[in-house]
DNA sequence: GAAAATATGTTGAAAATTCAACAAAAAGTG
DNA sequence: CACTTTTTGTTGAATTTTCAACATATTTTC
């Protein structure tokens, strides 16, 4: 676990936490080391939402899979994030999303209840984990109102431009990568994949936007 | 505000807080007492996100609304609910929605830094609340990934069965009333009104539900 | 209870999305 | 480097949504 020091203490959850205390804390949460390759589920939809996850290195996104088979992305995560911490606090029974990883990837899965409930060797520390984890839920609240800012655009072409002018605007720049595919860009806009190549190429024919796969120019 | 009382201690922050305890926290939070007409604007877009409300009587919209003049209803708070705490609580600027009153209401309004920030008095509730806004702060999470679920069918009418089947499940009865007018259906469902009335009729045509104004039942 | 205002249903035309199928380009593999 | 696999772009047809306009029904107001 302590190859692992660096990215934990970025965690979110153990703001303000010395390496000390988050190795006294590691050892109360009783957490899981696993490994995926890609594409690989590791929480499934309908399962247990008693686990919290971190990850340590990869990368995974937050999924809804549709009767059709549309997938929905919700939301990725990569070293340092936390995943799932809203289900295991709402203390509901089944995951209401699927959990897949997008690269060969580490993460560290333990038990909401271990954060929520205080124990007695280290309340102090607790303490900070509960206030860590009110601005980290609300965090991930503001994130999906900006999502669904996003998904609520009625056409694809309005959906993608909100996208684009958010990341350009979350990274100061006009010219960024995204961290989509083609398909996985469909899939976070709830947009079919071939219609959303058309408004690429549209969008680059009339000078609005230079795209060159991942990265994207507003002009 | 002793006439709201039994209102104030089904609120969710204060879960747990003996009567006594909620008047000493309600002095400690400055809380304002607002009272609005129907479709008057509580909180505005873009506007300081500091606030956190408690509906006391009536009933609110939170909307987000688009260049294009198009509403979209992301959640209602009734009587006893918290509303803008995610916002308060995460720390921004601007407030990412609107808040409006759906009918004539009393609403409290005081600041989240308040209720975050341990003050010396009451740090015993203060441990309570912090506590009870995870919790919250969670369910809220839960019920924007609800939404997400009906929203993101690809038609208006996986939209409106997926819709109304979470409504049947909540109320464990396959009639009941929905909360909505057909123009707030349709901005809740991110849908054309006229569109979602044509397909209400099919649906009754094909003898899949039945309704009569906000009364459904599924067949 | 009549008049005005609001809400809901219906229609047809225009616009946009989806879907399947295929071509072209790029990336991965031995 | 050749071959295979995956990703991306393009097309046209079918479906669906949107929009404007209007008819009907319901509610509100005086």
């Amino acid at each position: 676990m302590k190859k692992y020091l660096e990215i934990l203490k970025k965690c979110p959850l153990f703001n303000g936490v010395d390496a000390d205390g988050l190795l006294r804390i590691l050892s109360c949460l009783n957490a899981r080391l696993l490994s995926f390759d890609k594409k690989e589920i590791i929480l499934n939809e309908g399962s247990s939402a008693r686990n919290i996850g971190i990850v340590l290195s990869g990368s995974v996104h937050i999924v809804q899979l549709d009767y059709y088979g549309n997938q929905t992305i919700l939301a990725d995560a990569y070293p340092s994030d936390l995943f799932c911490e809203s289900f295991a606090c709402a203390g509901i029974e089944a995951l209401p999303v699927s959990v897949l990883s997008n690269e060969p990837c580490e993460i560290l899965l333990f038990e909401g209840k271990g954060v929520v409930h205080t124990c007695e060797k280290n309340c102090e520390f607790h303490r900070k984990m509960i206030y860590n984890l009110v601005h980290d839920l609300a965090g991930k609240s503001i994130a999906l109102h900006q999502r669904i800012k996003i998904v609520s655009k009625r056409t694809t072409r309005d959906k993608l431009m909100e996208y684009l002018t958010v990341q350009a605007a979350e990274c100061g720049k006009n010219s960024f990568d995204i961290p989509y595919d083609r398909q996985e860009l469909a899939d976070y806009l709830e947009v079919d994949r071939s219609g959303l190549s058309v408004e690429i190429s549209k969008l680059k024919r009339e000078g609005i936007i230079e795209n060159r796969k991942r990265s994207f120019t507003l002009l």
